[in-house]
DNA sequence: ATTATTGTATCATCTTCATAATACAATAAT
DNA sequence: ATTATTGTATTATGAAGATGATACAATAAT
């Protein structure tokens, strides 16, 4: 499995935000062994020092913890965990939004657009500009 | 009113899309005229050379046309302007879901925050997986 | 004709990011 | 005790991005 790191910017924040991806969606369980700095440099066919980086930046935010010599883990704080996907989502919603209407889509406009891709929620009342 | 630009990725892409953005929702209108090079590059407070390689990717992409030494104007094709808008509109969409799914947030969890966030769609029926 | 403005090209320099190659201290495993 | 694994730090190198300073050709404005 790849990791699909894009040259659009600096891979230590995609691998930032993927392990977040990773750790939120219960993929990495909490209070769960982390592999190493090595082991997953190597599975992300990144630099040491790189996934290193990463790793510094997820400690700061206190999602995972070091242990000097043992590897590292995930918090066991679960709170915290859920307040890091809640802020996560948070955050696309309001960018996701800002974007559609830098791009000149109003609200509902937006909603029409959510339904073409995925019927899911209905709007069938019928105000309009 | 300043641009905003991160440090997070490449000056000249944020400034692609912010053009992009104000070509498509309007702001600067079909066949009109752009401000030149280094007019925009002082308003946007970036290297000459920086704001010239963001219109060369606009150029690139149709959406701007350059006159020799008569600077530059958006593209008359006003279809070509839509279908560019929705484009981005879809990649935004996209990138949205795909991200709520990393995050582990089911579609119907996604449609709540958004109902949080923006109270407007309704999904008053039950169905669930 | 002259001048100013336009896009464009080039050069040097600086910063950030990424890699590579090590090295070291602490400790779990043996 | 020894070994292997862990996180961590250091140094050097290279690539990409951004800036600053010019410079030039074409042409609109005068």
């Amino acid at each position: 499995m790849a990791w699909d790191l894009g040259t659009d910017r600096p891979i230590y924040s995609q691998l930032v935000e993927r392990l977040q991806m990773q750790i939120v969606s219960g993929q990495y369980p909490p209070g769960g062994k982390l592999p190493s700095v090595r082991e997953l440099a190597a599975v992300a066919a990144v630099n040491p020092n790189t996934m290193q980086k990463a790793f510094a930046e997820l400690e700061r935010s206190g999602l995972i913890v070091t242990q000097r010599t043992n590897g590292r883990n995930v918090t066991e704080d679960v709170q915290q965990i859920q307040d890091i996907r809640a802020n996560l989502a948070k955050e696309q919603v309001d960018t996701f939004f800002t974007r559609m209407k830098e791009l000149g889509y109003a609200e509902r406009e937006t909603l029409e657009l959510l339904n073409e891709k995925h019927c899911m929620s209905n709007n069938d009342e019928g105000e309009q500009e």
